[in-house]
RNA sequence: UCCUCGGUAGCUCAGUGGCAGAGCAGUUGACUGUUAAUCAAUUGGUCGUAGGUUCGAAUCCUACCCGGGGAGCCA
């Protein structure tokens, strides 16, 4: 058996490759089976000559997703997808798939997601997927060359600790337990046994946000190192993005393609410095005439694009009804097209002015909000570390600077294109007196960090550490627009199920 | 929770008060190199649900259900 990721090695030889009709075409003699297994794509040809009548017919009762053995000559032709094609000798059928629901044409979302179970077999879905295991093996890999330790926080944790956000509670044996929205506290525990360690695994956030950037269950990685300080960990958070993206770049450039990334960007962000500015700094920068300017820019532009495309819809629409069937055809699509167009350019023009306010009227203590953070990345080409954040925005465990005591020495990381923040770490606080300080102003009962105080008394030295979101980070490298792709089987408001 | 857009054939959508439509998928046939093949024919409908207005409702009104995008919150 030979996959297709490996047909170019196997030029003029005769092999058997055993996957699923992704598409079929016919003509009287002549079958052309598109053929998935998993490792990529191959045309097979099935031609009469070859292959003799009761094959043939076989062959022609294909449909798509069904599984076979096809065997056949490797030769090479650039006509063919993956530049290699089969020429069958032999045809075995495994199953004759019903009518598969997922059609080569286009569709929508709430119905792709009813079938992600099949869907996850589509193109692109794969590519993402082979993009996200390089991005979690490198993950490994960067942390493991740099000597840290994987280690696993629990999923069930006791308390509904730092506050904030709304977690989701199981019973535990008639005891209130809480799905773990970050292993960060325990990761301190356990840095301070090896070092340097790393947990790897999914968290949970019981938050009603329906957006292209939450997801109620969530995998992160959260490196945790002894006697690092701020610098440290935004310079450990830098190489190892760079790490991630260049891995990716190395590996995909199929993929990429499939997923039809503009990889520039990318490059950039595997070669170039990222831009770090501290949050007074971003508020400066949010409330310039720069950012201003450029919003209204924005504004202009999008007022022209729809005024332009609303006359091409008119003018299509009038030559519609006397176009020819083909023209009709490509009318009827670029209608699609447009309405689409139109929808998210309406939406754009109907948010410019509230982010020109948001921007415009912000105040030193807020934190960003969604379009505060996409107006700062637009105006940088590679993902920007925001350092030194207002503290009471902040978790209490965060160290405030020695400098100036309203800031804490937390970081973001957001990435560039929109994407967001991909990473959200700091310095914690090491004074155990501070601490407890800090639990009380927060009103968190004492008594369940009583653990993480411990840490404080025996030994307590300088830490720090950072979250990384996979989908976030997936979402971006492959430029998907929502991280419901990035995820095999996404769980988000109202999608439970498949 | 709030704001906003939407729900019409298996799928993607058009249809804004007067006979329920198109493309794709399916089915049948034609075609020796197709790339979402093409061409011809054909099957397919509880217009999200319930009520209301009207001679007449997919279309107007009300309520609810479901989905998309966003705010808050966050990775």
């Amino acid at each position: 058996m030979t996959y297709i990721k490996q047909l170019a090695d196997h030029q003029d030889e005769i092999v058997t490759l055993k996957g699923w009709v992704y598409n079929s075409r016919s003509s009287k003699a002549l079958h052309f089976i598109e053929l998935r297994d998993g490792s990529g794509l191959c045309q097979c040809i099935v031609s009469l000559d070859e292959v003799g009548e009761e094959i043939f017919e076989a062959a022609g009762t294909l449909k798509q997703e069904s599984s076979v053995e096809i065997s056949g000559k490797v030769v090479k032709d650039d006509r063919s997808v993956g530049g290699y094609e089969l020429h069958a000798t032999d045809v075995k059928i495994l199953q004759v798939a019903e009518n598969y629901p997922i059609t080569p044409k286009d569709h929508g979302v709430e119905f792709l997601m009813e079938n992600r179970h099949l869907w996850l077999r589509s193109q692109r879905q794969w590519a993402a997927m082979q993009v996200r295991n390089t991005i979690q093996f490198a993950i490994h890999q960067f942390f493991q060359k740099e000597g840290f330790i994987r280690m696993d926080a629990p999923i069930f944790t006791g308390n509904a600790a730092e506050g904030t956000t709304t977690l989701f509670e199981t019973d535990y044996f008639d005891e209130k337990a809480y799905l773990t929205q970050s292993g960060q506290l325990y990761g301190e525990a356990m840095a301070m046994a090896h070092g340097k360690i790393y947990t790897f695994g999914p968290t949970f956030r019981a938050e009603k946000s329906k957006t292209r950037r939450h997801l109620t269950e969530f995998w992160m990685v959260e490196p945790e190192m002894a006697f690092y300080d701020l610098d440290m960990n935004m310079d450990l958070a830098e190489s190892f993005i760079r790490f991630i993206v260049k891995s990716v770049l190395d590996k995909h450039e199929n993929e990429l393609n499939i997923l039809q990334r503009d990889t520039t960007l990318l490059k950039k962000t595997a070669d170039e410095p990222f831009k770090r500015i501290s949050y007074t700094e971003a508020v400066e920068q949010l409330k310039s005439d720069e950012t201003r300017k450029l919003l209204e820019t924005m504004e202009k532009d999008r007022k022209e694009e729809l005024g332009s495309i609303k006359n091409e819809l008119e003018e299509i629409k009038k030559e519609h009804g006397s176009a020819k069937k083909w023209r009709k055809a490509q009318i009827d699509q670029r209608i699609k097209e447009i309405h689409a167009r139109i929808d998210q350019v309406e939406e754009d023009l109907r948010n410019i002015p509230v982010w020109k306010e948001s921007a415009a009227n912000f105040e030193w203590g807020n934190d960003f909000g969604g379009s505060d953070e996409t107006i700062l990345t637009m105006q940088y080409d590679t993902p920007v570390l925001v350092h030194r954040y207002p503290a009471e925005v902040k978790a209490f465990y965060m160290k405030r600077d020695p400098e100036d005591e309203k800031l804490a020495l937390a970081l973001d990381v957001l990435a560039p294109e929109g994407y967001g923040e991909i990473v959200g770490g700091s310095q914690r606080e090491e004074d155990i007196d501070v601490l407890k300080e800090r639990i009380a102003e927060h009103d968190l009962p004492e008594d369940l960090f009583s653990w993480y105080l411990d840490l404080r008394k025996y030994g307590s030295v300088p830490h720090s550490g950072f979250g990384l979101g996979i989908e976030r980070t997936v979402a971006w490298i492959c430029g998907l627009s929502h991280v419901r792709e990035t995820i095999p089987f996404p769980r988000m408001l109202g999608r439970l199920r498949p």
